[in-house]
DNA sequence: GACGACTTGTGAACCGATACAGTAAATCGG
DNA sequence: CCGATTTACTGTATCGGTTCACAAGTCGTC
């Protein structure tokens, strides 16, 4: 490996005459001094080690990020649009990390990236609970959290973007109400966090506007296990399974989101109730993968490629501006796409005799 | 950031006795200075800095990993197999870089992973050259390829981790064949790589065996963009789309993955073509979504865990042995897992006169 | 023509670890 | 009881950069 000293040698120049070309201080020397130093970097193809750089100036430029699992492929294109975004406006890498939903290793990569002196984290939801993330502030990283909002009362250190998931439930559940739907299920996973819970609300909240509050209802399927990816299209694919035997089913179902509502489907399926024609489903996310399926599902897009550079953008302002108060940036840029997974319900699901006029109001 | 001075000061020893410690030779010193040392580490949390380990040692527990695109499904598994692998097997994290197919951002990614001191890479697919990656070699990278084998004739320095394409393309087809089809496709996306020329050649050779290379076809849609990823189903929902338009379509179709199985099965149905039942599909891969998809998708199995495990174990192997003569491993160990998207040909599909007693040798 | 002000570089301390040579005290054999 | 080992640590050079104080040399000016 080639060091700052060969190029000083081979430019015959003291090292601080190359330390200064590589910062930029190519003004402070004669024209023809600068040219023998370029030419002597080039042919040498040196390159200054990172290692040397950051111990000198306590930087490096890396970007942690960590994902539940980065087989899931929602994360997958977070990943992606956020490391693009990092390398092309910051000239950051990524050291990236799949937590499996576990507060050890999620520790341990924080333990890591502060021994390998990285400075800024985006934290893909995953654990509900987030006052390790505040320990990681404290020891100096900048943290910037997706699909989580700060917790009341407390000014979180951590900065935090998160679609409007209230909104984006909401969204979906209009649409089915739109359609005819009367009985609703939310369907999700077992275990709440921040981001599920507020879903939860925006479905109810739906269903309390069209007077159906009393015909919803939330189904969570099994836990994540540590896999927690590929996994939660099968919790769907089981609750899928399960509701195709209930001959009480509600005809409209917001699933948490495309992944789960790809699973829904294919359960339904496998029990022998058709999409649409049996079962409205609408998803939440957008992936591309939404757009393959069959039926096509009817899904909320997120905008995500703005929040991952929003939370990009965010986490590498720290040392600028002394911890804006409280940064916290919600997205409400969401748009339903339509497919072929939602269809007015059928005729025997229609309320009739069902449909409460009223929840009883003593 | 406390260092190693700040221990020693605290447990009342020099910065070597730490430095002991903290490289297992505790049994250079008494037992209780060892206690000592401990106690002072933990209640300052003290991380060495890797960057000063680095700088000392020239090691840095970091895995360099290229892919085309985290967002695709199938590189966002391999890529999770790796990291899981290679953090508890090796206490190693990764360091990812997508490359858009692009040799420019691939030859940026080793530049900043030399820069970075990393010395293990694997790179997954993308440019069918691969001269670069000697390039890399020539500069102390220890460099692992996926789904290529070595050039022939020169003994690469890079080695060599792939699925027996010219395996997994044969039994795909083969079992197409076995269900009767003599109309065949192999559907791609333009541009030649080592991995996809090799799966053409054992869809040949099957079709040769069944006496039916002259009813044996590629089709390549158009090429990947610098996207390519979500874009391969796009290219694969392109081609069904077209491919429905045709009355004279092949009855059997083997696609490249199962990303572009998925896109086809898509712009097929779009077309009007249902599957199996008028055309059948088969792909190659097993991710987790061919298994939700409607019909469910008949594909190949490749056994990526163990891909994933070996390469890991064979870029860190490195130093350690003497550059091992052309380390190449091909797996073959694919399983066709059969669902729903292949069923017999319709009548109509069935040679008849179309089908050629042999081809025609003067 | 001497003094100050630039210009153009250079020397050396330092970042946080590692590792090896060296030292003082304890232990041992005869 | 003395020299030779062994035990238990410590001092310091070093990795590859950055940075700042400082040194020559060049000019302009009064």
């Amino acid at each position: 490996m080639t060091t700052i000293q060969d190029v000083a040698r081979e430019a015959e120049v003291s090292v601080s005459t190359v330390s200064n070309v590589l910062n930029g201080h190519g003004d402070r020397m004669r024209a023809t001094t600068l040219a023998r130093v370029e030419t002597a970097i080039a042919t040498l193809k040196f390159r200054p080690s990172k290692s040397a750089q950051q111990l000198k100036t306590g930087q490096t430029p890396l970007l942690g990020l960590l994902v539940p699992s980065m087989a899931n492929p929602m994360y997958g294109f977070i990943a992606r649009e956020i490391e693009t975004f990092a390398q092309d406006r910051f000239g950051h890498r990524l050291l990236i990390g799949s937590t499996y939903r576990d507060a050890g290793k999620e520790a341990a990569f924080f333990e890591d990236l502060r021994a390998h002196g990285v400075r800024h984290v985006i934290v893909i939801s995953s654990l509900s609970e987030e006052s390790h993330l505040d320990a990681a502030v404290a020891q100096g990283l900048q943290v910037m959290s997706y699909d989580r909002r700060a917790a009341r009362g407390r000014t979180s250190a951590v900065g935090h973007v998160t679609p409007d998931n209230r909104a984006a439930a909401h969204l979906a559940t209009s649409h089915l109400l739109s359609k005819g739907h009367e009985r609703l299920a939310f369907v999700t996973v077992a275990g709440m966090t921040m981001s599920r819970s507020d879903k939860i609300a925006g479905f109810f909240a739906a269903a309390e506007a069209a007077d159906l509050r009393a015909n919803a209802q939330v189904l969570d399927g099994g836990p994540l296990n540590e896999y927690g990816d590929s996994v939660i299209a099968e919790v769907g694919r089981a609750t899928g399974l399960q509701l195709a035997r209930d001959p009480k089913r509600p005809s409209g179902l917001v699933a948490l989101n495309d992944l789960m509502a790809l699973g829904l489907m294919a359960g339904l399926r496998e029990g022998g109730v058709r999409v649409p024609q049996d079962v409205s489903v609408v998803g939440i996310d957008g992936l591309f993968l939404s757009a393959l399926s069959n039926p096509m599902l009817t899904t909320v897009q997120l905008p995500i490629r703005e929040m991952a550079e929003a939370m990009v953008e965010q986490v590498m302002q720290s040392g600028t501006a002394p911890a804006a108060p409280t940064r916290e940036r919600v997205f409400t840029d969401l748009r339903l796409i339509e497919r072929e997974s939602v269809a007015a319900p059928p005729s025997s699901a229609r309320s009739g005799p069902a449909r409460p006029s009223k929840k009883a109001k003593p």
